[in-house]
DNA sequence: CAAAATATGTCAACATGGCTGACATAAATT
DNA sequence: AATTTATGTCAGCCATGTTGACATATTTTG
């Protein structure tokens, strides 16, 4: 997973406390650098719980999810997302098949593509997990104003590798529109 | 790390998309779900180079994290906020001390306790890794007009389990007075 | 068509960082 | 004096990442 990070001797203060007094001058994002650790840990954690009754783990979790949002989809653009060899992922989704919450078909144009589709049954646990972390995400919009799934929305992207940002948000529009007509 | 999570059929979709058009209804959440992923999954990026010079991971980058930002906290604390055994804590503290990043010292009321403090090379180490996580986020905060960092404090903090919530930020304002009076 | 490139899978070995269980030691508490 | 607490340690297991070497089927190219 990852981290969090630290340090520093001399940040500007007043950051994590209630009010506003925000941009010091430039370096204070200690509050926020913690903050989404703790916010990460919890997020995932939901879905943990769950995963241990089907022997799965997070690998799992996040195979399942992207396969489940992007029906079709090759082996290789799995891998891009996931960014990891394609011998890890081989491990989980070997499990995730034989368990039968993903199944391979030929591709029509390029057989030797093995284009991957989650089953109902797949489909049934991709979305009990997502439920967990869509119950804490409105939850947390529900107890901010209007205009913080918008501002959470904005925040997170900005957060992204520049490079990549365009794609993931190419992405997830793709995989809205290929769930939504359905 | 963590996942992300998916599925369902019918999200009232018009989500991930550029203009405002949110809270469709109350289960729509999985642009945040995949955003949180990718932009975790960056934030983290970042360091993990660095660290691959020290011969270190993210373990040991959450460890001289905490201790860093708690001068003199004890293991015990650590291991709360890391949510891990002693047994994975002391083999990550046990290189960290060795290689001089981290000193123990026996506490003065207790001396059963061995109280965590980053030396300046522990010290360096984390600044120059939380150094890059801040220039992100400052990056973010850049794009996104004033009131971004606030925005972003608070949705992150509502993401937090309403249990721990206090408590972390606690943690966080303690730390801030901690190293800010130094 | 033959050769090369591509998409995928697989075997084997290794590293990191979680975990459990069983003990050990020193210091504080009862 | 007995117990509890704070910490450390040994040993082994598990999940999930890695590299390197091949194998197979299929498509693309010269």
């Amino acid at each position: 997973m990852a981290d969090i990070n630290s340090s520093a001797k001399k940040p500007a203060a007043t950051v994590a406390e209630g009010g506003g007094m925000t941009q010091t001058g430039g370096d204070a994002a200690w509050d926020i650098i913690e903050l989404l650790f703790f916010a990460y840990r919890d997020f995932v954690g939901d879905p943990d719980e769950v995963l241990l009754k089907y022997t799965f783990g997070r690998a799992h979790h996040r195979v399942l999810h992207f396969v489940n949002r992007n029906p079709g989809m090759k082996v290789a653009d799995l891998l891009d997302i996931l960014n990891i060899t394609k011998q890890s992922l081989g491990r989980v989704l070997k499990q995730l098949v034989d368990q039968g919450f993903i199944v391979q078909k030929e591709g029509e144009q390029d057989r030797r593509q093995r284009l991957l589709y989650a089953t109902p049954k797949g489909e049934a646990l991709s979305h009990r997990l997502a439920q967990l972390q869509t119950e804490r995400i409105n939850r947390a919009f529900g107890e901010l104003g209007p205009g913080a799934h918008e501002a959470a929305r904005r925040f997170l992207t900005a957060m992204i590798d520049a490079d990549n940002r365009e794609g993931v948000l190419r992405l997830i529009a793709r995989a809205d529109r290929a769930k939504t007509r359905s």
